[in-house]
Parts: structure tokens; C-alpha cells; sequence
DNA sequence: TTCGAATGAGACATTCATGTCTCATGTGGG
DNA sequence: CCCACATGAGACATGAATGTCTCATTCGAA
């Protein structure tokens, strides 16, 4: 029995296969099974000895974004300092989740009635708060709700991340583009912002 | 022969099986040709006479979303005024669509190579305009460019849009919530804001 | 009333992605 | 060296959605 090869062996490859099928299904949302194992550089028939099929991948893919968001939300350390630089740590922390991001928030828009990973709720849980705690600090305007804004974040990633992947805009400029527009707005202020880090 | 019965009646029928269409894939975006001809009050052989397939049927939509959308830019006068006020009446007009255009939103994103229909350009050029005059106003900060702006607007309508649809805010706030984050970010700001109408 | 056109219902073939299976190969450990 | 196991390749069946067809019915206009 080949504990150490099997357990090894699987792990990484199981890893590699998420990565590919997130890069791709990232650009492609409908790739076929085929396509994403030719993208992993495997067969099909080992795809599926590894996801039991299209949903298995794509719950896979589900929780591997969620806990990447959670390790971001975690690196961010929402509760720490002026909330608007939490936000702000936070966008810069999830940017590399977020074109998974972007195809896991379209997807879920077609699970109708069956219910969803319950990381979802967390995810918007925490967030929400630190847009709470702004409103609460006296940071944040309190006319929009915590879940708006939460919802807009998710919206402006996927944006951002669409528009990074089309090369509308450069990569490197993500984070700033959502953040000061979530943040600021397109309006000119008069007071100078002031900069964090 | 009927000229008239035909015309008649084949323009009313496309007209309401194109709504229905839209209304029903705004909330289920896989929907079967078999459920939007039910949605429709249909059978799908009608369905088929009138549009050649979903393809069809999707292209239709896309041209029925984008003739919404420029009578709502319109309707909006997007060169009268202050910029500002300008989004303002853009995003009021162009609620009503809303939900058709969060569906042609993704669905458009999945066109790959495809040749996409000319009046998005037109759409784009349109409103990338009106952020550019807003800039060249004052009224707008430089650092976030037109072309980003006008994506992250198209990003936070189907935000709004789903927000509404999903019952987490009321519609009624559709408008307000899109512009004020848009146009003023989270940030509190210490000198109020003036309105307009 | 009568004729013609549009419709609805349903059968049918086709395509495509999926899921399952078998078998040959190759590789790594014992 | 040998064996177990993972893999790749491909055949095969299945299910679902689509597109096309026919035919009976209904509705409107002459």
C-alpha cells in the first residue's frame, strides 16, 4: 500500500487541476470537461477519477474560492485600524482570487432554489460587519446598507476582473480602481484623501 | 391574403414573447426553449416560427436590451447639465432594463471570439463620454479613467439588479443606491452633498 | 358559412456534453 | 525482476436541449 505516493501524488495533482480549471473557466464559463482536462494536461478519464463529475469540479472550485477569501479577509485584518484602509487591504488581498471570484459569483446566480455553500454567508457576514463598523466608526455614510455595499464589492471585483481580463486595464491597477471608486466615488473631493501604507 | 392580420398579430406576439423572454431569463439565465415559450404562452413551434432558434432569440434580446438602453441615454440628455445629474437621470432611466441588461451582461461574456454587436461600442462610447465631459468639468476625478468608470457602472447595475431581484433591497432604492455609490463612494462626506429634481 | 393562415401538440432525428466502462501502457516500489 | 496502481486513450450508453417535421384544430376575414 502506497500511502506516502498516493496521498502525495493525488494531493498535488488534485491541486494543480483546481488552479488550470479556474484559469480557464475563468475566461470560459461553459469549457466542456474535455477542455478542462486538456487544460490541466491530463485525461478526461483521470479528470473525472478526481471530480466526480461537473458539479463535484465546479463545488470544488466553489470551496477553493471561498477559502482563498477567507485567507484574504484573514491576511486584511478587517477589525484593525480605520475601516476604510481594511477595505483597502482587503481588495488588495483578494486580487488574486478574482477572476475565480468574478465566475463563482455568476454561477451561483444559477443555483435557483438548491442551497448554497454556507462559506457564502460568512463571507458576507464579515464583510458586511467591517462596513458596519465604518458606518458605526462615523467613516462610512450610513444611507447606503452594509449589504449593498457588500454586494457592490462583489460586483466592482468581477467588473474589475472582466475588464483586466478583456486588457481594457492594466493588472497592476485593480486594486486602486476599486478601492477609490468604492471608497471615493467618481466625484472630486476638494479635501485631499489621505493614504494608507 | 392578410397583410394586415399578419403584420398585426406578429408584431404583437414578438413584442410580448420577447418581454416574457427577457423576464424569465433575466431570472433563470439557462432557461429551455420549452420554458420560455410556456413563460411566453406559447407553444415552442410558435416560438421557432418566430425566432430560428436561441440563438436568435438571444440576439433579439441583445438588440431589444441595447434600443433600451440608448432611449434611456436619450431620455437621460446626457450632455444638459452637470455631469452628475446626468448619471443621475442615466441610472433612473435605464432601471427599468435593468435586469435584461444584467442578463446580457454574463451572456455576453461567454461570446468569446465572436463579433458582439456593434451598438455595445455605442453604448460604451456613449457613456465612457459623458464621465469624460464630468472630468474635463471638474466634476469628476482624473485618476479613475472613463473606460473604468463606465464598466464599474454596468457592474453595479447588474449588482443592483440582482440585489432587487434576490428581495435583499427594495427596487425603489435601485436608483439612489447605484448613484450614490457611483457618484459619492462609502466615504462620509463632511460638506453635503447637493441634489437635483 | 367557408377558406386560409396561424397555432398547438407531439413525434422524430440530431447534436453535444456527460458519465461509465474496458484495456493497454508505463512507472514506481518492494 | 515483478506487481500493483495510476494513467491515457477510446469506445459506448445516456440524457438533455435543439431543430425539423406533420397534422389536427382554431380563429379571423371574406
Amino acid at each position: 500500500m502506497s500511502h506516502v505516493g498516493y496521498s502525495c501524488l493525488m494531493a498535488v495533482d488534485r491541486e494543480h487541476v483546481l488552479r488550470s480549471a479556474a484559469a480557464l473557466l475563468t475566461r470560459k464559463s461553459t469549457a466542456t470537461m474535455d477542455e478542462v482536462a486538456k487544460a490541466a494536461g491530463i485525461s478526461r478519464a483521470t479528470l473525472h477519477r478526481q471530480f466526480a463529475g461537473r458539479d463535484a469540479l465546479v463545488r470544488a472550485l466553489e470551496s477553493l474560492g471561498i477559502a482563498e477569501c477567507e485567507a484574504a479577509l484573514d491576511a486584511a485584518r478587517l477589525d484593525e485600524g480605520a475601516a476604510s484602509d481594511a477595505v483597502r487591504r482587503l481588495v488588495r488581498e483578494v486580487e488574486p482570487a478574482a477572476g475565480l471570484l468574478a465566475f463563482l459569483y455568476t454561477e451561483n446566480q444559477l443555483f435557483e432554489g438548491e442551497e448554497q455553500h454556507a462559506g457564502w454567508e460568512r463571507l458576507d457576514a464579515r464583510i458586511s460587519a467591517l462596513f458596519r463598523r465604518g458606518q458605526e466608526n462615523g467613516e462610512f455614510r450610513i444611507d447606503l446598507t452594509p449589504a449593498w455595499l457588500t454586494e457592490a464589492l462583489y460586483g466592482l471585483i468581477a467588473s474589475g476582473a472582466w475588464v483586466v481580463l478583456t486588457g481594457k486595464v492594466a493588472r497592476k491597477d485593480f486594486p486602486r480602481m476599486i478601492t477609490e471608486l468604492l471608497l471615493g466615488g467618481a466625484l472630486r473631493r476638494d479635501e485631499p484623501r489621505r493614504e494608507e501604507s
